[in-house]
DNA sequence: ATCCAAAAAGAATAATTTTCTGTAAAAATA
DNA sequence: TATTTTTACAGAAAATTATTCTTTTTGGAT
């Protein structure tokens, strides 16, 4: 369960890149394969790496539009929110969705083809959740940064 | 660069999985290994495919705490925004940054171990820059939804 | 019907992962 | 202190996968 020194560069070369390959991690770490292959696999068992996951581009996929919506729910009970929450696992334009603290319950990022697309997923889909009360839209003008790789 | 079913098929179970093999996919959509190869090198080349990572999972490296900063810049000038922009390049905490609209001028996601390291994390970080006049904290309570795939 | 180009299939080769065997160092036990 | 056990690593063989090359098929266009 604890981290060494080396797993620690294991897990920080494989959040770069998956595709490195076992020989690749060796070399750069100065090891043969075996301990790398037997280090990647107990780290895949215990659940340190979730999985591997091809990143892709959202414009070239047409998605020119993200935007966080900020969602205050008509109450704060445990069904209400469970409701929401199944609702939210079943719409693939919400990628982040998260039960928050301060002036709003939900803290949602969307990402979406245009504006016309967000103008229907928000009055179609959003908006006539029986749980839903309140939405506010920030609208994402320019990314600045994003990645998935943690601070290890 | 215009993608058919086929690349899309592709696409889906890449962004599940990016250690299917060509032959798990080759199956799965019923084609030989060799158009499969061609196309996964096409949309590599093309960049709809930008790369491969590994998921680890946050709590297990100690990462406990996730916000959202809402930030408001001293001035709208371009030169503010790059010297922010810079200095949040170099911040392995801040995991999503994003220019936007509204009453502030940028939301930021921080994954970070826990709330002293966050407190440092604000105080002698990010309220020290000078871009910086207004920090707005939002603190994740639950997280019920967070991925990398994007709806094709 | 014939030709052409693109897409796919099949086979051979190269690279990678996985498994197995062995060794040395460190930790635990007598 | 000696002995056993465990852990981490190295090297090699086997199995799987990716890559490359050649051939075949398919769908349009003439």
């Amino acid at each position: 369960m604890a981290l060494d020194e080396i797993d620690k560069k294991i897990l920080r070369l494989l959040q770069e890149n998956a595709h490195y390959t076992l020989k690749d991690i060796a070399n750069k770490i100065n090891l043969s394969l075996t301990p790398v292959h037997d280090r990647v696999k107990r780290l895949e068992k215990e659940g340190v790496i979730e999985k591997y996951v091809s990143i892709l581009n959202k414009k070239k996929l047409g998605n020119n539009l993200t935007v966080y919506c900020q969602v205050t729910l008509t109450k704060q009970t445990y069904d209400t929110s469970e409701g929401f929450n199944q609702s939210i696992l079943n719409m693939p334009e919400v990628v982040e969705c998260n039960y928050v603290s301060g002036n709003f319950d939900y803290m949602l990022k969307i990402i979406i083809p245009d504006m016309e697309s967000y103008h229907h997923f928000h009055q179609k889909k959003l908006s006539v959740l029986p749980e839903v009360s309140l939405i506010n839209t920030v609208f994402v003008i320019s990314e600045v940064k994003s990645t998935t790789v943690l601070p290890i």
